[in-house]
DNA sequence: CAATTATCTGAACATACGTTCGTTTAAAAC
DNA sequence: GTTTTAAACGAACGTATGTTCAGATAATTG
């Protein structure tokens, strides 16, 4: 036995990626064996080498995905007149991108350190980044008046860990809307940085 | 060779537990193995066994143990006489005692999915209790016109996620004291609930 | 000082791991 | 319709896993 029928490269790439994805965020990258995902797939471990390296790549390849879209959502984003408007817009920005990708900011926030130390060192650039346009936005406001904030660093963790929060418990389909949401966190974000 | 010079239980209990704290949170309980706790102890593997019945167990102990001892802080406070009070020392609380136990709130929060269902749910339980803690403050803090939050049950989970994020990157010794950061966090945290 | 007990060793158990590779087969190209 | 190639199988590699246990030895007890 060997290729089956309707076996297709651009097929079964994503399925694979598809299940790394979902049972490295449901067990854990080192609890999950190259057999288990192969199993997933409907396919044998060997065949798996022929979309991945190695399982640390299967790994990196989901997490520089993950950020570097998010990074995208984040330059594409209607640029607020305003600091408090762009303060808005990231934090709906952050909740909306978020709340549609559970498993992946799971695995982005749960496995750096299964990350090899050289893969954890361009996750890490692409995630202060990240970090590094909000706090451009609150010192901004600072700076013009709109924000009462006394550290913009620890702000900015603060804010991005209240709202990367929400991914513990909010469940679509539950009892409030994305919309509802949005609207009570950017209510407790405008008033913590004094907006 | 058998039982070495200065073996004793009372001493090697202790220094397992040390050991598997340091190295689950290092590396993560999947990835470690019994070996390599027994190596830190500097004893073979299957003395492990006298300390405790599994590697589970290991890890259930650790996280029971911290949740035991949160509550208990918590249940130890000085209750405050407004629910001002009372939120100002829930959040120095919180912030105190995780800043003390980085290794214990690391494998607190990431270890949760490597629990059996049976001790992952009396985890779970004990979690939720600390949560409903808040959530009562926040309440009284509603009815009494202190606080103005939309929905407490948000607001609580809210405000743990932001303070529990202070682990991520507080260090002793670095650019803020914990009393700076206290300070820091108290202030967001007293704005965000409207106070 | 002799008997007992607590503690640890070291080997063994069956099973699982990530990865490689020769072989086989279905689909694509000519 | 034949040749080529992409894709998957399935067995094998050496190593590691959690756990058990008989045997050995140090500390403790009487």
């Amino acid at each position: 036995m060997a290729r089956t029928t309707g076996s297709h490269s651009d097929i079964t790439g994503p399925r694979v990626r598809d299940a790394a994805l979902k049972l490295f965020a449901q067990h854990g990258y080192a609890a999950v064996s190259m057999r288990q995902i192969a199993r997933e797939v409907g396919v044998q471990a060997g065949a798996l080498y022929n979309y991945t390296p190695d399982k640390q790549s299967l790994l990196f390849d989901l997490m520089q995905a993950h950020m570097t879209e998010l990074l995208a959502a984040w330059n594409d984003r209607p640029d607020g007149a305003t600091p408090i408007d762009a303060l808005e817009s990231f934090t709906r920005l952050h909740l909306r991108f978020h709340s549609e990708r559970p498993e992946e900011v799971f695995i982005a926030y749960m496995e750096l350190r299964n990350l090899t130390p050289e893969n954890f060192t361009i996750i890490e650039a692409l995630r202060r980044s990240y970090e590094d346009g909000l706090e451009a936005i609150l010192r901004a406001g600072v700076d013009n008046g709109d924000f009462e904030v006394s550290d913009p660093k620890i702000a900015t963790m603060a804010v991005i860990a209240m709202l990367t929060g929400v991914n513990t418990w909010f469940r679509e389909g539950g009892r409030l809307s994305l919309e509802e949401v949005e609207q009570i966190y950017w209510g407790m974000v405008r008033k913590a940085v004094g907006a």
